[in-house]
DNA sequence: GCCGACATGGCAGAAACTGACATGTGTGAG
DNA sequence: CTCACACATGTCAGTTTCTGCCATGTCGGC
């Protein structure tokens, strides 16, 4: 048995079989305009037995959490492949910005985000991919900003970052997604890191 | 039957046995030392039916709300008795030290917290709590900053402020709360404030 | 003392989960 | 090539959470 690669094989599949449910749990989301399909109806939908979709998903809303994922480990991605002469504002903007072509939305994912922001169970998962995001701020920010004594003045700015980020992303997905996003992300961020480089 | 004042008599005594409830589901979870006690169990020791409960508190996890409303409540207060003229920073620590005597928590209160702070369900509760939290404090800072021109200019500070203090809150109870929590939370919320004041 | 609003309780049932066991499929050793 | 084992899935029964419905009781006003 191959144990050297870090996915095994049989983990690679489970985490396409998770990603295959939760795309199919998010058409369904969206074709109803709610989140109260049954477990059943999601499962069957995706080929699978109730039973198959909960050892996947322990809790029913953790179904829309390979999504966040993927967004997030997009997000990452982008920022790796920003260089360290960015100025840090701009480099995340970039990178938050980087999974949509031309900062528009398809009107199937907004009318899926929307439904993720109104309904706090599923937001929660939201605010999950968004803590593992953290890590990848923070060890980014480690590298462009001053450090600070105490060990919250190196987690705390990457966790302003994140929310301050998950606000204006929820005014601009409630509002209509006709704004700036852009813009809005800069102001934000400004204001985040004026005080950060402060320390 | 008098329509008069805003907590209806009815309404008023439903508070108080949701918060007889939810103190009695406090002392079971700091008992077990986990938060995994059934309904049954709690609606019974609180001297009520399981379908009681339920009426009260459509989800589980809502039985801890009113101990968390109950604090919001008390930083809103305690923000609202601090005069104008003091610094805006020293008024917001002021206000969510208020509710512990000496900044000292009870060995009760803190295994309580570290169960809502380590268990994403409860945490979520707490969460919506400090989300009316924002619009208080947004009322606060309307005051005490200049303003923005952009709808966001307003409630981000608020946001961050809050979630700022969660951060910090939350690192000070799962590292030991043997810290300086105010001195954490003054470092914590100028760093935000500074960023906010640049606008 | 009567009436009506309202909260509670009990019961039946839906839906979300879980443990145990059996089946099928693929992979590596011989 | 075949056997054996690991592993994911499905089925089934059972627990827990949550809901609709109706009967009962209690409290406040007439």
């Amino acid at each position: 048995m191959p144990r050297g690669e870090r996915p095994t094989l049989t983990e690679r599949r489970a985490e396409e079989l998770r990603a295959a449910i939760a795309r199919t749990a998010m058409e369904i989301f969206v074709a109803d305009g709610d989140t109260s399909a049954k477990v059943e109806r999601i499962a069957e939908a995706a080929g699978v037995s109730p039973r198959t979709f909960h050892r996947h998903f322990p809790v029913k809303e953790d179904v829309v959490r390979p999504l966040f994922r993927a967004t997030s480990e997009a997000v990452a991605a982008a920022l790796r492949d920003v260089p360290d002469t960015t100025d840090p504002v701009e480099a995340l903007v970039v990178a938050w910005t980087a999974a949509m072509p031309g900062g528009r939305l398809s009107e199937f994912d907004r009318r899926f985000l929307t439904l993720m922001v109104t309904t706090s169970e599923y937001r929660l998962r939201w605010q999950e991919a968004d803590q593992e995001l953290c890590e990848v701020i923070a060890g980014y920010l480690d590298r462009r900003l001053p450090a600070g004594g105490h060990p919250l003045h190196r987690t705390l700015p990457a966790y302003l970052v994140v929310h301050a980020t998950r606000h204006v992303f929820e005014h601009w997905i409630t509002s209509g997604s006709e704004e700036d996003l852009a813009g809005l992300l800069r102001d934000a961020l400004r204001m985040v890191l004026a005080g950060a480089a402060v320390r």
